[in-house]
RNA sequence: GCGCGAUUAGCUCAGUUGGUAGAGCAAUCCGUUUACACCGGAAAGGUCGCAGGUUCGAGUCCUGCAUCGCGCACCA
C-alpha cells in the first residue's frame, strides 16, 4: 500500500473501539447535543422545530445493568438518533428508579450476609442510610454502562423517582387523588409478604404450580356437609358454607346456622348460597375464609360475614388448640389434619395441583391476611374527568386510538387487565421509599404535600408503591406540578419504549396517572420489546449461568458491534435471542466500514468535486439504487421497523458498495478515462458519506469516528453532492429522500 | 377455562398488499505480496410443524390439529 500523507494516520491500522468509544462520547457529551436547548442555541435544531421526546424506563438502583437494559438503551437510541438527524427538538430523558422492595430486599440481604444484622438492628434512619449509600453505587454504575452503550441521553434533565423534585410530584398526586376520594384507607384482605413483611400488589404475585393435598371433610360429627380444602388450617377462620342455590343436594341446608369447636377454636358457621360456587368441584360446598382469601373476603362483604383472623403477620396462627397456636402455618396444617383423623371427621385426601401466589422479590408463599392498608379505587366516578373511573380513563385512549401500541396484540392484553382490575393497594411496609403524606395527631388525620406546622403530628410509617412515582415519570421529570416550559414542549411525549413485562406495572399506570392529573395522555405510542434469552432461548439469568454482562461484549467487540447483534432480528414483542457469534460478525462489519473509508479516503483526495459529473450507467445506477433504499429504509424507520433497516444498511454496505462498487471502482480508477475516474470517485464519496448518516443511529461511534477523519477533513464538495461539514455526524441531517 | 405468540437451511432469524423461498453465523471447496484474513469468490443446504379449504396461484388468507413458550383468570 503506498503510503499517502492526506491518510488519517489511525486509519491504517484496524478500527479499535476500545480506543475511540469513550474519547467520541466524551465530544458528543461536551458538545451538548444530547440536550436540545443546547442544540437550538448552536443552532443545529430550529426552535420551532417538531418535538420529539421519550424518558428512559428508569432502570432499578439495585445493581448492575443486563442485555435487557441494553436492548432497551440501543432502540431508544436509535430513535432518538433519528429523530435528533432529522432536526427534530429531541428530548431523552434519563433517571433511576428507587424501586423501593427491589433495593430495600437486597441491602437487607447484604447486611445479613456482611454483617449477620438485621434491619431492626440499626433503625430506620441508620438503615436507610445504608439502603441510599447502596443505590447510589448503584446508580453511578448504570449511569456509567448507558454511557457505554453509547446512549445519547439529556442528562442535564436527569431524574430520580426518590429525589426532592420526584417527591413534590409525588405528594401532590397523592394529595389530590385524596382529595377526590380515590385514595382511601380501608381494612381489607391483601396479600401480605410474611418474607418482606409487607403488602404487594396483585401485580406483583408469581404463580407457582404445586402439588398440594385436597382434604375433604366435616367441622364436625353433626354437621351436615362436607367441604374440601388445600389448606385445614385456615378453617378456624370459617364463618360460612356456601353452596350454588341450584344445587338439590344442599338447597334445604341454605340459611341454616351451626355451632362447632374446630381444633380447639369455637365457629360459627352459616350456609349460604352463592352462585360463584362451582357444583363440580369437590363437593360442590365451599367453606369460606373471609379473613385468609381474597375470594372468600370479597364474598364475605357480599353475604355480611364476619372476619375471624386466625394467622398472624408471620404465618403463624392465633387460634385453636395448642396442637396449632402459635405454630407456622405449614405445621399447623399437619396437626389439623390429625386432629381431623383422630377426631373421625376427615373423609378422603387427593393429590391435586394448583396456583401458589409467591412474592415477586421475596419469593415467599402470600399469606392473603385482613389490614388497614392505602389504596386507590379504581371504581369510583371522577367528577372533574366528566364522571369517568380511573378504569376507563386507563382504557380509552387506547381504545380510541390516541394511543398505539406495538404489536398491537397488546391491546387486548392490556383491555384484559384492566377488566380483572381491582383496587390498587398502595401502602407498604418498609422503609424505602415515599412515606405516605399523611400525618395522625390523636384522631385527627391531615392529608398535605408538606408537615403541618403544629407539634405532635406523626406521619404515617408506610411507604409507596414504587409504581405509584414511577407512574407519574413521563410529567414528573418535565417539572410537573410546576408549569414547566419543558413540560409544555414535551409532554405528552413521543413514544414510550420498554419491555412487555411492565405493560400493567408500569405502561397502565402512567396512562392511569397522566389521564387523571393532566387530563391528557402521557405518550401517543407504545412500542414494547421481549426478553433479550441465550441463543438457546433460554432466559438469562446468574443462577443458569449464562447472563452475558453487555459490559463485557462491549470491552471485546465494540459497542456498535453489541448494538447491531441486540436489533437485528429484533421485531417488536417478540423474544430475541444474543449469540456471541453474531456481535463478533457486526464486530467485523464495523472493521469493514473502517476499511472502506480507508480506500475512499486513498482513492479521493484529489477529487474536484465542484459540480456533478456526467456518472456512467453503472454510477448511475447506482445511485438510483442507494435512492430508493433510503427511500425504503426512511419508510421503515417511521414505522419502527429498526431490524429490517439495520439488516438492509448493513447487507447493502458491504455486499453493493464494498463488493460491487468499490471492487468495479478499482478498475475505472486505473484503467478509465477522466469522466469514469471521475464518475467512479464521486460515486465512491457519495455512498460513503450517505451510508454513514444511514448508519449512524445504528452504529454511532464508528459511523462518527470516520465522519470526522474524512468529511471534516479533506473531501469537500459544493451542494448536491458530498460535502465538507463542520458538524459532528450526530446532528448531520438524515440523508434525505428522491 | 379464556387468550396470545412461535413452528421456514445445521443454528439464529427475515419474508411488507398472496406471484414459484432469503440473510447472517457455522460447515465445504477455491483464491489471496489486493482498502480489509475481522478478506474475496464458488458451490452446497428447505415437500416453509401436520391435515384440509379459498384461489389461476398460499410460507403468506381461512378452519382444524400437534408441539413448544407466554399472559390472564380460577385455584375449595
Amino acid at each position: 500500500m503506498k503510503e499517502n500523507e492526506t491518510t488519517p494516520e489511525k486509519l491504517l491500522k484496524p478500527y479499535n473501539p476500545a480506543e475511540t468509544e469513550d474519547k467520541i462520547y466524551k465530544l458528543w457529551e461536551e458538545g451538548g447535543f444530547f440536550n436540545p436547548d443546547v442544540c437550538i442555541e448552536k443552532g443545529f435544531t430550529q426552535a420551532e422545530a417538531e418535538a420529539f421526546s421519550m424518558v428512559l424506563p428508569p432502570p432499578n438502583v439495585t445493581g448492575t445493568l443486563h442485555t435487557g437494559h441494553a436492548l432497551t438503551l440501543a432502540i431508544e437510541d436509535i430513535m432518538v438518533r433519528y429523530a435528533r438527524m432529522q432536526g427534530k427538538k429531541t428530548l431523552w430523558v434519563p433517571g433511576t428508579d428507587h424501586a423501593a422492595i427491589a433495593t430495600q430486599s437486597k441491602v437487607e440481604k447484604i447486611l445479613e450476609k456482611e454483617e449477620s444484622k438485621r434491619k431492626g438492628d440499626l433503625g430506620r434512619e441508620e438503615f436507610l442510610k445504608r439502603v441510599e449509600k447502596f443505590a447510589q453505587e448503584s446508580h453511578d454504575t448504570i449511569i456509567n454502562q448507558a454511557k457505554k452503550m453509547g446512549a445519547s441521553l439529556d442528562w442535564s434533565r436527569e431524574a430520580f423517582t426518590l429525589d426532592k423534585k420526584r417527591e413534590k410530584a409525588v405528594y401532590t398526586a397523592f394529595k389530590r387523588m385524596y382529595d377526590d376520594g380515590l385514595i382511601y384507607r380501608g381494612y381489607r384482605v391483601v396479600n401480605w409478604d410474611p418474607k418482606g413483611q409487607t403488602t404487594i400488589s396483585d401485580d406483583e404475585l408469581v404463580y407457582e404450580e404445586r402439588k398440594a393435598k385436597l382434604y375433604t371433610f366435616k367441622y364436625s360429627k353433626d354437621f351436615p356437609i362436607s367441604i374440601s380444602t388445600t389448606r385445614p388450617e385456615t378453617k378456624l377462620g370459617d364463618t360460612a358454607v356456601a353452596v350454588h342455590p341450584d344445587d338439590p343436594r344442599y338447597k334445604e341446608f341454605v340459611g341454616k346456622e351451626y355451632d362447632a369447636v374446630f381444633c380447639g377454636a369455637p365457629i360459627h358457621i352459616k350456609i349460604i348460597a352463592d352462585d360463584s360456587v362451582e357444583m363440580e368441584f369437590g363437593t360442590g360446598a365451599l367453606g369460606v375464609t373471609p379473613a385468609h382469601s381474597m375470594a372468600d373476603w370479597e364474598m364475605g362483604q357480599k353475604h355480611n360475614l364476619p372476619l375471624v383472623p386466625v394467622i398472624n403477620e408471620f404465618a403463624k396462627m392465633i387460634l385453636g388448640n395448642e396442637s396449632v397456636l402459635g405454630k407456622k402455618t405449614t405445621e399447623a396444617r399437619e396437626a389439623v389434619v390429625e386432629w381431623l383423623r383422630t377426631e373421625g371427621l376427615l373423609e378422603k385426601e387427593e393429590e391435586i395441583s394448583q396456583n401458589v401466589s409467591t412474592a415477586e422479590r421475596t419469593g415467599a408463599i402470600i399469606e392473603p391476611l385482613p389490614k388497614l392498608q392505602w389504596f386507590i379505587n379504581v371504581n369510583k366516578p371522577i367528577a372533574s374527568r366528566g364522571n369517568k373511573t380511573l378504569k376507563e380513563l386507563m382504557l380509552e385512549p387506547v381504545r380510541d386510538g390516541k394511543i398505539k401500541v406495538l404489536p398491537d396484540r397488546f391491546e387486548r392484553v392490556y383491555y384484559n387487565w384492566i377488566e380483572n382490575l381491582r383496587d390498587w393497594c398502595i401502602s407498604r411496609q418498609i422503609w424505602y421509599g415515599h412515606q405516605v403524606p399523611v400525618w395522625y395527631k390523636n384522631e385527627a388525620l391531615y392529608c398535605g404535600t408538606e408537615a403541618p406546622q403544629e407539634e405532635g403530628w406523626i406521619q404515617d410509617p408506610d411507604t409507596l408503591d414504587t409504581w405509584f412515582s414511577s407512574g407519574l415519570w413521563t410529567f414528573s421529570t418535565l417539572g410537573w406540578p410546576d408549569e414547566t416550559p419543558d413540560l409544555k414542549t414535551y409532554h405528552p411525549t413521543t413514544v414510550l419504549e420498554t419491555g412487555y413485562d411492565i405493560l400493567f406495572f408500569w405502561i397502565a399506570r402512567m396512562i392511569l396517572m397522566s389521564q387523571y392529573l393532566l387530563g391528557d395522555i402521557p405518550f401517543k405510542n407504545v412500542y414494547l420489546h421481549g426478553l433479550v434469552r441465550d441463543k438457546d432461548g433460554k432466559k438469562m439469568s446468574k443462577s443458569l449461568g449464562n447472563a452475558m454482562d453487555p459490559l463485557e461484549l462491549i470491552k471485546k467487540y465494540g459497542t456498535d458491534a453489541v448494538r447491531m447483534a441486540l436489533i437485528i432480528g429484533t421485531a417488536p414483542g417478540n423474544d430475541s435471542k444474543l449469540a456471541e457469534e453474531n456481535i463478533r460478525g457486526y464486530g467485523r462489519f464495523a472493521n469493514k466500514m473502517w476499511n472502506v473509508a480507508r480506500f475512499v479516503v486513498e482513492n479521493t483526495t484529489d477529487l474536484d468535486t465542484s459540480g456533478t459529473p456526467a456518472f456512467d450507467e453503472e454510477d448511475e445506477a447506482s445511485l438510483k439504487e442507494l435512492s430508493s433504499l433510503i427511500d425504503e429504509i426512511t419508510k421503515e424507520m417511521d414505522e419502527y421497523k429498526f431490524y429490517l433497516v439495520a439488516e438492509k444498511l448493513y447487507h447493502y454496505f458491504w455486499h453493493t458498495f464494498a463488493d460491487i462498487i468499490i471492487e468495479r471502482s478499482k478498475k475505472k480508477i486505473a484503467e478509465g478515462d477522466a469522466q469514469a475516474i471521475l464518475s467512479a470517485k464521486w460515486i465512491l464519496v457519495s455512498h460513503l458519506n450517505t451510508l454513514l448518516r444511514a448508519l449512524h443511529p445504528f452504529m454511532p461511534f464508528v459511523t462518527e469516528e470516520i465522519w470526522g477523519l474524512l468529511f471534516t477533513r479533506n473531501v469537500s464538495t459544493e451542494t448536491g453532492g458530498p460535502s465538507t461539514s463542520s458538524k459532528m455526524l450526530i446532528v448531520e441531517s438524515w440523508p434525505s429522500q428522491s
